[in-house]
DNA sequence: TTGAAAGCGGTACCAA
DNA sequence: TTGGTACCGCTTTCAA
């Protein structure tokens, strides 16, 4: 009556030896015949296959991790799972890991580097196979201790580490650039641009496309239509007003899942009456971005290789592990081909 | 070698008797030193927890396991995690996790039967100490001695089991009673209504609850204006024309969060420039129905107290397990508050 | 305060 | 084709 969770532990757990003892045989006998093993008679096999059928017998996954088999579980840490992107990235990561027999473990890290280090920390003791990671934003790279005897694989973001972990990351620069055409095309000329701020990667990446598009259709940068910070929804929901009303901007590029979200969200509350056209390219493709206006653009991600890179750099193919050297792939995004224009009404 | 997903094999894992070992003492005392025994001279303690710390030393959850302490594994089955409504228990229930140490495994089932089963039986192989499912909506219900000796919590719908689990679910029949009366204060007489079919609990409940509200505001049941089958995306996508061509529906109410996207998708997309104004209520409470005209209607689902109280049903408590007896908890849908209607233009 | 032994559930290895 | 033994990492129990 140890475990108090368990409601029967009464009954016993249904062991090899348990059915070996019950059976009268060697529990040794037990084990070949459930693992498969060819030296071990039919009619045996049958008796015991049928015993461990009806008693609802399973393999401890525990004894067999202990004895250095290792574990099926893989590791998946992201900052939340309500982000679009990050929800829709579980999701079809999660499709995977059932396809393989992997248990997926999700812990939520809130981007805080103290979250990520306790999550990590409990994956070493599960023996996590693989942990799959967005880094925290501003995290210190002093971890490396922690997650030493891991196989890491880092999405999205890039952190160093000493342990040669692999990664695989968006390259959005050519999908970023096209939104700029894109607009530029459809007439706007005051193309702002909400992104993260420079200390992060991804901020000075997107950004340098979103100059680079600029450059290309022959339009000067304007460091007024450019605003940089923390990439949450709160910067693209006050950011877009001031792009607006402060310096009237006549088109929008996000560049991030959560800024894009909140521009929309102001944007679609505006009805100032104007009737006037508004160019918008975000971050992402949430279904909803099709239903506004004639459907808005977005830069879409390659969720679904994302997904299918990563389970194959697990190195996890039908039960067989492999040995995956750490690599890093960069996946490319796209420019969803829609008109993008939302009409002030 | 044989560890092949592990790139350190060589490096050994750090246990408490390659610490002892390392110390020249025995691992008894490390281990007691390691687990708050107080039977340890606190110099041969300073001395042990040192080298652990350096050696990166963590506590194997299989050692543990194996000697019938239990796991911190709680499994959740959901039928995928992109529907906001899933995404957002999902997220929840994990920050609840997190919070009380316990690992979150996620298995997809796609509602079908038969992926729900094999999660099942891995969960039982890693002896997880509760599951909690979205049981298919399909399913045949013999499947107990798969689930013997889990300790299950049942989310939203319900299914019959020998083994007695918790079930949670959400009682909308108020909020979706709230729905109708509001559509008809908005002045709507036409209101239709498209859910699930009878076969599921929910396709019962909520439809009756939509009878009661229609006659409550003495408006009669009109069946043309009912559309029934399975909830998913397509049965709103496809069921808002016929309820508004067909039938001339002026408003309506979904009872599923996919028939509501479905509907709201199709909706959003209607520019039959009548300037005609649709009531609507939809089912969850996504941020962009917030978004839409003046902010449309949603039926909003506790969320946030199904987490606590999933946890609380576990019964862990910082670590401490405690024994909660298998109970069912109804918790309250509410109308969210907003206009409620929807201009074709 | 410390140590030695046994056992949790499996499998590799050797012996019969 | 079978059975016995030892071990994986840890803690409970008993002995020193």
């Amino acid at each position: 009556m140890i475990l108090s969770t368990q409601e029967n532990d009464l009954a016993k757990r249904v062991t090899i030896k348990s059915i070996a003892e019950d059976l009268g045989i060697s529990h040794m006998t037990v084990s070949r015949a459930l693992s498969g093993n060819p030296n071990v008679s039919s009619q045996t096999r049958i008796l015991i296959e049928n015993r461990a059928r009806d008693l609802g017998y399973v393999k401890s996954a525990a004894a067999k991790a202990m004895r250095g088999d290792g574990t099926k579980i893989v590791g998946l840490l992201l900052p939340n799972i309500t982000n679009d992107f990050y929800a829709r990235y579980a999701n079809a990561f999660a499709k995977e890991c059932d396809r393989h027999g992997l248990h997926l473990v999700i812990h939520l890290t809130d981007d805080e580097i103290e979250k990520e280090r306790v999550s990590i920390r409990q994956l070493r003791e599960i023996q996590a196979m693989a942990v799959v990671m967005v880094p925290c934003a501003h995290g210190v790279a002093r971890q490396d201790r922690d997650i030493e005897g891991l196989n890491v694989i880092q999405l999205v973001r890039s952190r160093e580490m000493t342990s040669n972990s692999s990664s695989l990351v968006i390259n959005d620069a050519e999908a970023i650039h096209d939104a700029v055409v894109h607009l530029r095309t459809l007439g706007f000329d005051r193309i702002g641009y909400i992104g993260a701020d420079p200390s992060l990667s991804t901020g000075r990446d997107r950004f340098q496309s979103y100059h680079n598009g600029l450059t290309s259709v022959g339009l000067e940068l304007d460091a007024n239509l450019v605003i940089r910070g923390a990439p949450n929804f709160d910067l693209g929901f006050s950011g877009v007003p001031r792009l607006l009303e402060g310096q009237g901007a006549t088109a929008l590029i996000c560049g991030g899942v959560e800024i894009s979200n909140g521009a929309i969200s102001v944007l679609m509350q505006r009805h100032d009456g104007s009737g006037d056209t508004f160019g918008f390219v975000g971050y992402g493709d949430p279904a909803f971005l099709s239903w506004i206006g004639k459907g808005l653009a977005g830069i879409q991600l390659p969720i679904e290789e994302l997904a299918a890179i990563t389970i194959q750099q697990i190195g996890a193919f039908n039960g067989e592990a492999r040995d995956v050297p750490p690599a890093t792939h960069a996946l490319k995004a796209e420019l969803a081909g829609r008109v993008g224009k939302i009409t002030f009404t």
